[in-house]
DNA sequence: CGCAACATGGGGCCAATCCCCCATTCAAGT
DNA sequence: ACTTGAATGGGGGATTGGCCCCATGTTGCG
């Protein structure tokens, strides 16, 4: 725990105009906090977000779910590995119910809408630093309203991910190296779960609700 | 044609922490012009953006390809078509090449990556005030060793959209009121084109190549 | 320990897909 | 006037998917 003095601070999003976006509002005194937060590092993809928290351990991250290489709420869960005292803040562009759900789980500290006026973020900052979380407005009523736990399974999530990649049961089941009647078993009950019933429907549902990372390699 | 004097701008992002990231490059006297180029209005969406185009007819429109309500060359087109003086500069966080080679077409003054450093893009911009046109050397790599013309027909485009919707083709038949057959024959010719060979293999590809808008309501 | 959940397989059935063949109409070029 | 291409529709067959039945192991948890 600090008491007083200086804040550092690391920035990550995969575009640039947002990073300095954010480094100017981090950086101006008096707008988050009286002296200004000094931000010590920037990371372009999901990759160099953890290996900056790690290295820097700073006392705020501000983190982008879309990123390359690795994104989304594990990104969350390795920082807070290496550097469990940096708060880390996240921004997201995608509001998908799934997607901000694994946010909140992982445990971020604070989460906001890019869409939504960054004054938010900023008037929110300071308490965050003092130790408070604060998820927005938006995202405590999406998550009320709609409390439906879709989990999968790993196995499934697993299909999931080489299904929308493209892959056919076939396929799927040469690269695992089970039987195809395995993998269908595993889809069959996957889709049951998820109240849909083909293959097309499966996709575009993963991709409305955002239970995959359409960043990653697919 | 104006001759000297203040320029006048409008920006287009989904994002607040990039509309007001910009704005600051924009305003700020010496970074791109010496006086400053004077921000008239945000818009927050792509039916926003035209609005804004066709009432203020700014000298320059920077505008994000992925927004709400309207999205990619479409606005391209409608913005020109109500202020055909206005210099489009299109920032695009997908660099997919479907995407890319529907920008150019479209006519856009310029066109640079989000991920790419926004240097680039603030050296740039008094050329293309000035009339030049620029696209991102990256683009230019990547429309030139990758020309393949894999176009489709508009009933195509529409069986890809509908299939990316989650509908099966009898689904399809229905709502377009034309024969199961005839809509199995465009999706077939459709794949042979796109050389996939699976309807998930299909959306892969589509989701990949940018050939769709993800961004619409799926 | 029991017991639920997960992961692994198999048989079988029907519907949907993938892909070949084919024909007709209609509009746009050259 | 001839050709090309898009859009419409059909027959048929091989393959895959969607979903039900069933069984076997292996974990984790109270």
């Amino acid at each position: 725990m600090k008491e007083r003095g200086k804040y550092y601070a690391v920035v990550a999003d995969d575009h640039a105009i947002v990073r300095s976006g954010l480094r100017a509002a981090l950086e101006t005194p008096g707008q988050i906090d009286p002296d200004g937060i000094e931000v010590t590092g920037e990371a372009e993809n999901g990759l160099e977000a953890i290996a900056l928290a790690r290295q820097h351990k700073p006392d705020l991250l501000l983190l982008d779910v879309q990123m390359p290489l690795a994104g989304g709420a594990e990104v969350v869960v390795e920082v807070r590995r290496w550097s469990p005292d940096t708060k880390i803040v996240v921004l997201t562009g995608v509001t998908a119910i799934g997607m901000i759900s694994a946010l909140v789980d992982s445990g971020v500290d604070g989460l906001f809408s890019k869409g939504d006026d960054n004054q938010e973020l900023y008037m929110r900052l300071p308490s965050i630093l003092r130790g408070q979380r604060y998820i927005a407005r938006r995202f405590v009523a999406a998550l009320k309203e709609k409390p439906k736990g879709a989990q999968l399974t790993g196995r499934e999530r697993q299909m999931l991910n080489m299904i929308l990649a493209g892959h056919s049961n076939k396929d799927i089941a040469g690269i695992l190296g089970i039987s195809v009647k395995t993998v269908d078993k595993h889809r069959t009950s996957m889709m049951q779960k998820l109240d849909v019933h083909s293959v097309p429907q499966l996709m575009a549902f993963a991709l409305r609700e955002g239970l995959v990372d359409p960043a990653s390699e697919l």
